[in-house]
DNA sequence: TCGAAAGCCATTTTT
DNA sequence: TGGCTTTCGA
């Protein structure tokens, strides 16, 4: 800490330019502080004021402090405002996310609990393979139990600080299903304990029980803790609401006394106690969107209830966005029913009006957005400025094959992630074996790669030594020499025991017989000698496989991330490395020197904020997605999503859908979001309406014309739709027809028909009917009637199923391309 | 023991 | 559609 104003006059400053109630959110000195923040309503700049007023005023030490936020990224922008604000490094207080906070008090703690304290973290990609494992040994998917199915059912179990054996006393032992499930969780959790390994949603209940069961333990947190502040409250899931009852609990003077605490004069009350940490919590409902991973809306709604004597500060003031785009989030969050009253305003009045697109396909959907970008950029915009938004990852590939086309510089948050990579995998692998020796997943993992001839057998053979003489896989390598095998099997097998010892001096330093030390190495260093010792690295780059070129790459990354978590921590240790790597969020990418557009979902969006915002894909069965359709709350919660990427634009925002998407190769017709509907319709200057794209609303000829530019230069589509014709796609037309559908939609669209049956100037609306020709036979020479180009011949038939497209010269209009599944034609 | 081919399967959101 | 597993052949 550099030096501190005098305290009373820290006032000034940090509460100049703040509005009343965020100068109360600052100022407020009590047990509890529920901090209601609209979208961009400045609750970043709330808790950070908050943070150094503490501070400054001499409130507080910075170690007193514990600020939860979201993502790592979240964290380390706070960290940094705060450091800002006090003018000097501010050393001590723990700013992180709840993960991070967790592994810290684990790793500490660690032997009272009989782990090593390098356990390893396991990601969901670990768990799901191990659970895999277990439900194959089992013949459990033979009831129908997936790896998948079974992680949430166990995440959801200790989400709600259940264990293997509360699950399994709560099963219903008379349906086998779920006695299957218990026994796969105990199993789990036992495989997970002889690993030394926990999965992420035991880092916070493992915290939890730690607390509950060592009450001395407990103590120093709470003790230490005086002011515990949370962001991002609406979604906490339980055990994270827990865990901040724990850290909130006054210290009895027995507590104090088992742990040897002896509390300074005037930490403790009358009656010997330490009282209780200050709680902040910010949050708000509309912005909750985790209910599927555990998350509770009541913990902020009965937060009240939870701390007596709270405070309540509403923030409804918005910095963030023009009034069109605040108008249309109101408009929106409205139709969510059961809320507590708020509404978001700004000073700032008008702004432009929100732009609306509906593509014929996914790819002309991106090819508009990507040329919007362009006019954008070219309008003064940075790339890093904006942002393309989706509901699913597998949105993602038409975009970027776009973006790709279009030279529009991107990158994806989030998706198939980088550590997830088999490569990335492997390397970390190495790692893990070397900080955690009794991780026999990640020495299993390497046995045999890259290969070395260590195959199932010899495997199974360590494995089976190693349960007979009671050690560990990695002690029965360093035995390899009495199982008896070939000569070289057995060097290879030494060969790896010994690089592994290696590394591991290397991470962990030496202590030398003299009574000296040979000091532990960076992580970097370990890396790169357990690359050159396994010859890992230089196998990819020698391979002919075109795609390990691209593995070499990655691994080569991940050098990089190591050199600089080096750069960054001189202090680092191969741990530290480990831990760091495993908590990565996808936010926690988003890197602002890039200058490029970032992509990614929805759900990455929170709490981050772009000039202009697209949001892709607004199509029933997306947004709201399908798989919501069936779950309590899950149109509310899809609502809310879509709430949440409004209120991230600043200035502009586009809304885009496509008339039709390809899902497993198959072309669907899609309908317009319902929630485009909520939005007044004054508020969307549409530049291709649903009713255009459709034919309808009279400017249909305009639309196509459009559209044909468009997406004659989309190879996306060629490539897709007309799989090989030249020149692409050319425009697909394609309208409603009058009668009902033919069938094959899905019902909540029938649903959503019906609904709006009445309604008939919306602009967003499609017709009342979508065609389905899937079974027209067309072949060149037929003569077909379509209902706006009249009558014409098949010339030719291109593509296959429900792609198929007839290049038809009509009489009247010429050569058309037309989507035979939808386009509203029929053979004469 | 390994590599290639073929079938199979799944597709919501994530710390 | 493509990623993954299984299977088959060498």
């Amino acid at each position: 800490m550099t030096e501190l104003p005098p305290a009373g006059a820290w006032a000034e400053d940090l509460l100049d330019g703040l509005n009343p109630p965020q100068r109360a959110a600052v100022e407020y000195r009590g047990p509890a502080l529920l901090v209601v923040a609209g979208a961009g309503s400045g609750k970043t700049r709330v808790l950070t004021h908050r943070i150094a007023g503490l501070i400054r005023s001499r409130e507080a030490w910075p170690s007193q402090i514990l600020a939860i936020t979201f993502t790592n990224k979240a964290a380390r922008e706070m960290r940094e405002r705060v450091e800002q604000l006090l003018g000097g490094v501010a050393d001590g207080m723990w700013i992180s996310t709840f993960h991070s906070a967790c592994v810290r008090i684990l790793r500490r703690e660690a032997e009272r609990f009989g782990f090593v304290s390098s356990f390893t973290i396991y990601d969901s990609a670990d768990s799901r393979a191990l659970l895999k494992r277990i439900i194959k040994d089992r013949e459990a998917d033979a009831y129908g139990l997936t790896p998948g199915g079974v992680a949430a059912v166990i995440s959801k179990a200790k989400n709600e600080l259940m264990d293997a054996e509360s699950f399994a006393r709560n099963a219903n032992s008379a349906d086998p299903r779920q006695a299957l499930t218990a026994e796969i969780f105990s199993e789990y959790s036992r495989e997970l304990n002889r690993a030394h390994a926990m999965d992420f949603d035991d880092l916070i209940a493992q915290t939890v029980h730690l607390f509950r069961a060592f009450p001395e333990v407990a103590a120093v947190y709470q003790r230490r803790f005086r002011h515990i502040l949370v962001d991002e409250y609406q979604d906490t899931n339980h055990a994270q609401y827990a865990l901040i009852r724990e850290l909130t609990r006054p210290v009895e003077p027995e507590a104090l006394a088992r742990a040897g605490i002896e509390p300074r004069g005037g930490e403790t009350d009358a009656q010997g106690r330490i009282p209780p940490a200050s709680l902040t919590v910010v949050g708000d409902s509309d912005q909750s969107i985790y209910a599927f991973r555990g998350a509770d809306i009541r913990n902020i709604v009965e937060f009240e209830r939870d701390f007596p004597g709270a405070s309540v500060v509403l923030l409804e003031q918005n910095y963030r966005s023009t009034q069109n785009i605040l108008s249309a989030a109101n408009a929106v969050i409205e139709n969510n029913f059961d809320r507590p009253q708020k509404k978001l305003w700004t000073a700032v009045a008008g702004g432009e009006l929100i732009t609306g697109y509906t593509g014929y396909s996914q790819h002309d959907e991106a090819q508009f957005v990507a040329d919007e970008i362009e006019r954008l950029h070219g309008e003064g915009f940075d790339y890093r400025d904006i942002a393309v938004f989706y509901r699913t990852n597998a949105q993602t590939r038409a975009l970027e094959e776009i973006f790709i086309r279009s030279a529009v510089p991107y990158r994806v948050l989030g998706g198939t992630k980088f550590y997830e990579r088999a490569e990335v995998k492997d390397v970390l692998a190495y790692l893990i074996a070397v900080a955690n020796p009794f991780d026999e997943y990640s020495l299993r993992r390497i046995l045999n790669t890259p290969k070395r001839g260590i195959g199932p057998a010899t495997e199974a053979q360590l494995a089976a030594y190693a349960a007979g003489e009671g050690i560990s896989l990695r002690e029965a390598l360093r035995h390899a020499a009495r199982l008896g095998l070939g000569p070289k099997l057995t060097a290879a097998i030494a060969g790896l025991s010994a690089l592994l010892d290696e590394a591991s001096e290397l991470a962990f330093g030496k202590q030398l017989p003299s009574g000296g030390a040979v000091p532990p190495r960076p992580p970097v260093e370990v890396l790169q000698h357990l690359l050159e010792g396994s010859d890992y690295l230089a196998q990819l780059r020698a391979s002919r496989d075109p795609q390990d070129e691209a593995r070499a790459e990655n691994v080569e990354e991940l050098v990089s991330v190591a050199r600089d978590f080096g750069r960054a921590n001189p202090e680092g240790t191969l741990v530290d490395f480990l831990t760091e790597v495993s908590l990565v969020a996808a936010a926690d990418e988003l890197d602002d020197e890039s200058g490029s557009v970032a992509l990614m979902t929805l759900h990455t969006a929170k709490g981050l904020e772009f000039r202009a915002v697209f949001l892709t894909g607004l199509e029933e069965g997306l947004l709201p997605h399908q798989m919501s359709a069936g779950e309590p709350g899950g149109l509310a919660e899809e609502r809310r999503l879509f709430y949440v990427g409004i209120t991230r634009a600043r200035e502009r925002l586009y809304l885009t859908l496509a008339m039709t998407r390809a899902q497993y190769g198959d072309v669907d017709v899609a309908l317009p979001s319902r929630f485009l509907q909520e939005i007044p319709a004054e508020l969307i200057a549409w530049r291709q309406s649903p009713a255009e794209a459709n034919g309808r609303g009279g400017t249909s000829s305009r639309a196509l014309n459009a559209s044909s530019r468009q997406l004659g230069r989309s190879p996306g589509f060629a490539r897709s739709a007309v799989s090989g014709g030249p020149g692409g796609a050319g425009s697909v037309a394609f309208r409603p027809e009058a009668e009902p559908a033919s069938g094959g939609m899905r019902d909540s669209l029938q649903r959503f028909r019906e609904a709006r049956a009445g309604g008939a100037s919306w602009p967003n609306t499609v017709g009342s009917g979508i065609r389905d020709n899937g079974e027209l036979e067309l072949a060149a020479g037929d003569r077909v009637r379509h209902e706006d180009y009249g009558e014409g011949r098949v010339a030719a038939v291109t593509g296959v199923g429900s792609k198929r497209i007839a290049h038809v010269d009509f009489d009247g209009v010429g050569r058309k391309k037309l989507l035979v599944k939808i386009a509203p034609i029929s053979r004469i």
